[in-house]
DNA sequence: CCTGCAATTGACTGATCAGTCAGTCACCCC
DNA sequence: GGGGTGACTGACTGATCAGTCAATTGCAGG
């Protein structure tokens, strides 16, 4: 049944946000489950490779959403920005999620393996800014450290967002966009 | 003595960097700083208690450090500039502490009240964007908003120079400033 | 030299947990 | 129906660790 290993990858999502994941044994992921102790250990080999499914499984889903609400044409801005508000949104629909992500990158649990595989769901955007760059849209800087920079700058978006829960969403989500924006564009947007 | 809760202090900050704090017990802190197990217990009443007073220790080192980096005098967008470079600065020289101090940001292990302590130590970027936006040097943004993001900015061009180490520091600070500054910046700067 | 006190010690406890494994069970094919 | 297969079970183990506490040490003041 390959039910149970997703069952088991999404309860052990739930669980290490709800108690975290160190302080979440397999006895109980497997008994939420619905499934033996020793089972969870017949589809992962240990808890690491567990933690490192629900690492996976976060980043993929975040990605699936971010790849289905950026559109597919239109200027590299437009296109740029609906990557952006696409993150934000999925962030701000499951914040858990997102929290959980944001521990689980930095955890030493997951392995070099795990963490580059994450990567290339964000090839889209790459490819995108070295586009642009080559076009003369935007400055040209390293592509890999503008790719840090807006990932750093879209989770910062969301975090204030989350520790400000009445503030505007989407005006936030523009603001911090059009801000990134305006650092990278060569041409001055229209604002 | 004061110097053996300085030393297990040290010694904990050494040793969660090495491996993890979650795998770092209480008895090997202890040993490796050269006093009882129990010892450990009469200057904190709990791991959390140490865990929170090297997440602070690290806190202060870097906001003491960046103090006097910063410029008191000169124009917002130096002054600004002069906190950002003391930022990635301190990161440079203490690799291991700034990952630390990331991974424990986001532990559940650290209290509202530790995290909240922190906050005052970067008080004076805050009213220096403050001071800039009501005389017109930046645009007029949530100054929380513009904190948070300036934070996450200067950690993602930390992450860079980790991951890329061959990179020019300087460059990646100066260029990862100057994209926030146009960012936020209402006249252009004269690059 | 003694007394009192606080700091220090480290063996110990009680609890927790990842991972094991001998056995059970459901299902399929002959 | 029977026997072979492999998924599944859950009690158990071996090890780890945070935190305790009775005993000891070292020291200051008389």
């Amino acid at each position: 049944m390959i039910a149970k290993r997703a069952k088991l990858i999404e309860t052990a999502t739930r669980l290490f946000h709800e108690r975290g994941f160190w302080d979440t044994p397999t006895a109980l992921i497997a008994r939420e489950a619905g499934v033996a102790n020793g089972t969870l250990f017949n589809y992962f080999p240990s808890k690491a490779a567990l933690v490192e499914a629900v690492y996976l499984g976060l980043k993929q889903s975040w990605a699936v959403h971010l790849q289905a609400a950026a559109p597919q044409s239109g200027s590299v801005h437009d296109r740029l920005a609906g990557y952006w508000l696409g993150a934000i949104d999925w962030a701000r629909a499951h914040p858990d999620r997102h929290a959980l992500l944001g521990q689980l990158k930095l955890s030493d649990e997951i392995g070099e393996g795990a963490r580059a595989d994450g990567v290339d769901m964000f090839a889209a955007t790459l490819e995108l800014i070295g586009e642009a760059m080559t076009s003369g849209v935007i400055r040209p800087i390293d592509p890999g450290l503008l790719k840090t920079l807006a990932e750093a700058q879209v989770g910062a978006a969301i975090q204030f967002l989350t520790t400000h829960p009445e503030s505007p969403v989407d005006e936030i989500a523009r603001t911090s966009f059009e801000i990134f924006w305006r650092g990278i564009a060569l041409a001055p947007s229209g604002d």
